[in-house]
DNA sequence: CGCTATTCTTCCCGATCGGGAAGATTCAGG
DNA sequence: CCTGAATCTTCCCGATCGGGAAGAATAGCG
């Protein structure tokens, strides 16, 4: 997988969800492993913008993303 | 400023507050411009974990910053 | 078309968010 | 010391979060 722009919470929701698809696990399976709750994780792929932003952190972390900040006009190629 | 990888709440607010700083702008100025109060403001630089995802995008955006996600192991010379 | 797996919705409910403003705190100067 | 700027804390309060579980609604596949 190449790094991803997310500009929005529905665009991390997306990104979310086809990881965990490429991955063949459920949101109950998921959601055990990334730490939180079903309807959360559900909530999350959704794009739900009051998610909590520690528990966003956590699902990326064990599902073995990283997240990066980087000036609006930058692209992976840039550097 | 080149990209940054952030890994919990905390790495996020240091990075929104130096950036903050070099643009000259204390909270309350910096809060109006994110269209955020200025409690929020201070809250997210510290590090709360618990802000709203949605939120921190609409302050991340405004500071001219864009989120990107990455496997874990990626670094910027990969591509 | 029918069945099962997966996802979404709803409920209960304690806990907390976030805006706005005022008061407290910190810190660098003069 | 005293002052003023910047940041943090506290307060009020309506609104909502998130876990967990059960039932409804979909989706996918044979």
């Amino acid at each position: 997988m190449k790094p991803k722009s997310v500009k929005q919470p529905r665009d991390l929701g997306d990104l979310i969800r086809t990881l965990r698809h490429a991955k063949q696990l459920d949101q109950a399976t998921a959601a055990g492993l990334a730490g939180v709750g079903t309807r959360f994780l559900g909530e999350l792929e959704n794009g739900k913008p009051t998610v909590q932003l520690g528990l966003v952190f956590q699902v990326l972390h064990r599902l073995g993303l990283e997240i990066w900040i980087a000036p609006r006009a930058w692209r992976p190629e840039d550097e």
